[in-house]
DNA sequence: ACTATAACGGAGGGTTGCCTCCGGTATCAA
DNA sequence: TTGATACCGGAGGCAACCCTCCGTTATAGT
C-alpha cells in the first residue's frame, strides 16, 4: 500500500528521463505550486513533451507520483526519530515534514480531498505521526485536549507561509509548536 | 495614505458596476486566490470585461484596491478592540484577521514585496497591531523574546491553511496564539 | 552488426484567459 | 425632450498551456 504504482521504466534511457521529470516536477510543485506548467517541467527535465505524457498520461499522476513519494520519506523518517524523547521525537519530525515536502501546499489540501489514494496516504502519514504525538502526551509534555490532525493542520499551514528567513521560519514553528506543550 | 486612489465613478451606473466589481473580486481573490480568472469576475458581477478593464486598468490595479482595502478595515478594528484587556485586544483583532481577510494569501505573500504602496500598507498595517503586542508584552501576557513580525506571519500561516470546520480552524488558532503567551 | 521495437520529442489543434478597441447605450444637464 | 458624452460590453487577436499523434531515434537481444 502507499505504493506508486507508476512504472518504472525497463530501458536505460527510459528510466533516466523518468527519474528527470520526477526531479523537476518535485522542483516545480515546490517553487510554482501543484499547477505548474507541465511543459515547463518537461524542458527542465530536458525531455519532449511526449515523453513526459508517456509515462504520466496525467498531471495528477505526475503529482501522485511525487506526493506519495514524499509521504513515504516522511513515514519512514517517524521510525528513525523513534528513539528521541517524546517531545524531541515529534517536534523534530515535525521540522523534517516542513523542510522536506515539495509538495506543502498540497498535503494540507488533500487533507479535505475523498479519494481512494489519498485517504490512503493520509492514513499512512498519520499512522507514522499519531505514535509520536500520543508518546508526548502519555509523558505529559503534550497537551491531551487537541488531536494529532489539529497539529498538523496547523504545521502545514506554517509551511506554506512565507517568512524573511529559515530562522524566522523555525522560531515561528518553535512559537506554534509551544502551544502543544502541556501547561 | 493608504488611500485606494482608484476613483470612484460619477456616474450612477459606473458607480454601481465598481461596487458589483470589487465585490466579486473580493470573493473570487478569497476563493481562488489571486490569480482568478478576470473574466469570471467580471461575469460574476454582471458587467462585461471592457468595464472591468476600465476601472482597473491592470489585474494589479483590481487586487490593490481589495487588498487594500481590507487593511483598511483591519487598522480601524485595531482601534475598536483598543478598550479590551491587553491579551483579548490581541487576539480578538488577530481573529478579525484570520475571519474577513479575502486576500489572504496575498497579505502574507506581500509581506516581502517590495513597492511603495505595499511599503505602506504594511506600515500601516503594522502600526496598528504593534500597539496591541506591546501592550500584552507590557502586561506580562506575551513572550517577550519574539517580534509582532512573527506573530503576524505565523497567524497569516494559518489563516491560508485548510481546516475541517471553523471551529477547528479557531482550536488551532489558539493554540498558536498559546506559544506566544508569556511563560 | 542487425533488427525489432520501445521510447523519443515536438508540431499542431484545442481551450482558456488576457487585454484592446470601438459601435452602441444610458445618464445627466439644460 | 434632447443632445453631448461618459460609459458599456463583447468580439477578436494574442499568448500560454494542454494533450495527441506520428515520423524519427536509441536500445537490447541475437
Amino acid at each position: 500500500m502507499l505504493q506508486v504504482d507508476v512504472r518504472r521504466p525497463q530501458r536505460a534511457d527510459a528510466r533516466r528521463n523518468f527519474d528527470a521529470l520526477l526531479g523537476a516536477a518535485r522542483e516545480a510543485f515546490a517553487s510554482k505550486g501543484a499547477d505548474a506548467s507541465l511543459e515547463e517541467i518537461a524542458k527542465q527535465a530536458g525531455v519532449g513533451i511526449g515523453t513526459l505524457y508517456r509515462n504520466f498520461p496525467t498531471r495528477q499522476d505526475l503529482f501522485n507520483a511525487v506526493y506519495f513519494g514524499e509521504i513515504e520519506e516522511l513515514c519512514l523518517e517517524a521510525e528513525e526519530v523513534a528513539d528521541l524523547p517524546p517531545w524531541e521525537a515529534l517536534t523534530t519530525w515535525l521540522q523534517r515534514f516542513v523542510q522536506y515536502a515539495a509538495t506543502k501546499r498540497a498535503i494540507i489540501e488533500s487533507l479535505n480531498r475523498d479519494s481512494e489514494r489519498f485517504t490512503a496516504a493520509r492514513e499512512a502519514m498519520y499512522a507514522a505521526g499519531t505514535p509520536l504525538f500520543e508518546r508526548a502526551q502519555k509523558a505529559g509534555e503534550a497537551r491531551t485536549d487537541i488531536s494529532f490532525d489539529d497539529v498538523l493542520r496547523m504545521v502545514s499551514g506554517l509551511t506554506a507561509a512565507g517568512f524573511v528567513d529559515d530562522s524566522q521560519r523555525e522560531r515561528v514553528l518553535e512559537i506554534a509548536l509551544d502551544g502543544v506543550r502541556a501547561r
